[in-house]
DNA sequence: CGTAGCCTTGAAGGTGATCAATGTTTGTGG
DNA sequence: CCACAAACATTGATCACCTTCAAGGCTACG
């Protein structure tokens, strides 16, 4: 809370030290860090707030510094798909930064309680646009994005348990800290069918299935795997 | 055929003018294009010919030429997923060249014959890495591919025959040089049904209720969609 | 206290996968 | 040039998985 009383450039200095170690900034001096920062404010959003709507003018893109966004498509159905879960160190919109005038190809929404770093395009263009080593890190997470969903596309067939599992295991593998089983994001049923491609009532058949069966624990919108192995085992067997 | 008889720069030379119009080369003088080809020879590949074999080493990368070359990923029980299909223009595997010791990503597979210029890892890396604005294509042409992969996910729950139809528009629009309804590389029904993470059976249900309706012809293995129309009003009704 | 978001359960029904068998075309080697 | 193999196309029958629709309960929050 004492942060709305700091300049917003001090505000970004606290958070230098983790700032160095996302891999966009890797081999990254301060000082090269702060004008890549040029005119960034921290922006905080709430549970289920809007960070960016598609198609609305893209002038600024963001680094998510705490908390995650889900990145939505809607079907011409009017129903929502999510082609991305962004974390801590991941960038919303620098793709679409190259090129002027362009617009937010997803929307991005808040889950629980979240920050970024806002940095306008210009920066962009002129920091790191410029940068040939940030380009290619940028490029190297586009790469792993574009290969998380080649490989959803490789399980599309496999029955939905298994795709449960899979997108339950990347979740926790991705955002839990300490390596324990609980995955510090609000997590729901419908997100995860609109992740998967399903419905609402299917994914909760099966998890409830699951908790019965004491594999997983979904107390106060918190999603806990107590047995990976039986999931691992669901995931393998056939 | 008189192609063996040149020198390998003279062969490339021939290809000058097609080159520049690629995406890739969009402002590149002449002598640049001769930089970032450095080293490069022509690979010839027939119908069905391996071009590069997922997780060899990859040591080289491709920029197509002529036909078409289809990505291929197994799935763990063997089955193939089409990640995408690569013509003219497009690279292939350029985007795990930074690495040092990197494998292909995919396999990628001639459909019909097809024509590469194939590039040494070291070019890359002495003067397409080195060029911010090849980089900035590259990372371009890489963005279209995740978009168009984001694309087959919105997608993914309308019923197939949608899906099919999608997937052939999609085409013809891609490799149709005259703006004919014909598609000049051979695409079988499994390949399409590989890459809609479907089966070969439902596609041809599919196709052959469109065939004994007149909206498309299929002879000697090439599709021509005889009323692309009637094909439009399928995907969009409901 | 009411609304909104989320979770749950049941019944019904359809789409598309699977399995099996067969025909057709293409390519290859003797 | 023929014969055989491999790739591709086709058709039918069956059935499981998952969607859809409907109804209701729970919790948080203004």
């Amino acid at each position: 809370m004492p942060l709305t009383q700091c300049s917003p450039q001090k505000q970004i200095e606290t958070f230098l030290p983790e700032l160095s170690r996302f891999p966009v900034f890797k081999n990254c001096t301060t000082n090269q860090i702060l004008d890549l920062l040029n005119g960034a404010t921290m922006r905080s959003t709430k549970h289920r707030g809007l960070l960016y709507r598609i198609a609305d003018p893209a002038n600024s893109f963001s680094l998510v510094l705490r908390g995650a966004y889900k990145l939505v498509r809607p079907t011409p159905k009017g129903e929502d798909v999510i082609v991305f879960f962004a974390g801590p160190g991941d960038v919303i919109a620098a793709l679409v930064m190259p090129q002027l005038n362009s617009v937010y190809p997803v929307s991005a929404i808040s889950m629980g309680p979240s920050l970024v770093l806002e940095i306008p395009r210009i920066t962009y263009v002129n920091y790191w646009a410029k940068n040939i080593e940030i380009v290619m890190l940028i490029q190297n997470l586009l790469y792993n994005r574009m290969v998380l969903l080649q490989d959803q596309k490789l399980f599309n067939k496999n029955p939905l348990p298994q795709r449960v599992g899979r997108l339950l295991l990347q979740l926790i593998e991705k955002y839990s800290n300490d390596s324990e089983g609980i995955l510090p994001i609000p997590l729901t049923r419908k997100e995860i069918a609109d992740s998967l491609g399903s419905t609402v009532e299917s994914v909760i058949r099966i998890m409830s299935e699951w908790s019965h069966r004491g594999l997983i624990n979904t107390t106060e919108h918190h999603i806990e795997i107590l047995d990976p192995g039986q999931i691992i085992k669901l995931m393998e067997e056939q």
